[in-house]
DNA sequence: GCTCTAATGATAACGCATTCTCAAGAACAA
DNA sequence: TTGTTCTTGAGAATGCGTTATCATTAGAGC
């Protein structure tokens, strides 16, 4: 994984143009803006490159594929839109979390996920948007 | 699904009496004690039977299998230990949540994981504990 | 106990996300 | 430009969780 390729640099772009996790499908289909004939191998080929070079960040939510980020975000959590099910990142982080741990137990990290319409899907006016 | 079976009355007492959800491979370790015999379909079946019934409720965690709980519990959220994988519920909730909504988006529900080690692994005396 | 029929157990099949295979194409060095 | 070698695209193959198949077993009413 050395070579600088249309593909590759696709990838890179559609990631840090949409500042929001992707899914291989959805990658997929956003850098055949760039190169049409892009097969769904190459995304699944890039993205582990990328994350194996600490490019991006898996980002996993219940029942949901892996999706990537670009790494190098700071804590945040996710949001997804159960009309366009798109997922988003939020800022911020919630309070009280240290008094939900059980006695006797340690808590290490913790992962947040809020569920809604997001901002095109919420607005009334211009009607059904995306998938 | 209209009989009482020895394999579903397991598969019951298993779920109600450990109080934390929990996946199909561990429910037939679980309920083999009662019916050795036991096969993993089973287990599928029933599971997906009470759940039908509303007596059962999928809980999903980022990257882990299906897990099943004893529905009507309030709201509540999950801790997964990382050294054992087994997961529990806790109690509570966190706040602010609200603020950490984009502007125009709309919250309807949120989920919380909280990760680290549970008692059993946290306690350094008895050593560790498979899962 | 006898019958009827739903439930079980073992295993094959499935769906899905992901990875592999390999011939063809494209980057980079010379 | 040419040659070398890595990367790509298309589809086959894989892994894993879950569901279907079907002969056998066992509830439940008589």
């Amino acid at each position: 994984m050395d070579r600088d390729t249309l593909q590759r640099r696709a990838i890179r772009r559609v990631l840090s143009q949409s500042g929001r996790p992707m899914s291989p499908p959805e990658l997929l289909a956003a850098a055949r803006e760039d190169v049409p004939r892009m097969g769904l191998a190459t995304v699944y080929r890039t993205v582990r490159a990328l994350t194996d070079e600490g490019w991006l960040v898996p980002v996993e939510m219940p029942g949901e594929p892996q999706r990537y980020e670009c790494a190098g975000k700071g804590h945040h959590h996710h949001f997804n839109c159960s009309r366009c099910g798109r997922t988003f990142e939020v800022e911020g982080c919630p309070s009280g979390l240290e008094t939900m741990v059980p006695e006797g137990f340690r808590m290490d990290t913790h992962e947040v996920f809020i569920y809604g319409l997001c901002g095109d899907c919420n607005d009334p006016l211009p009607g059904p948007r995306g998938r």
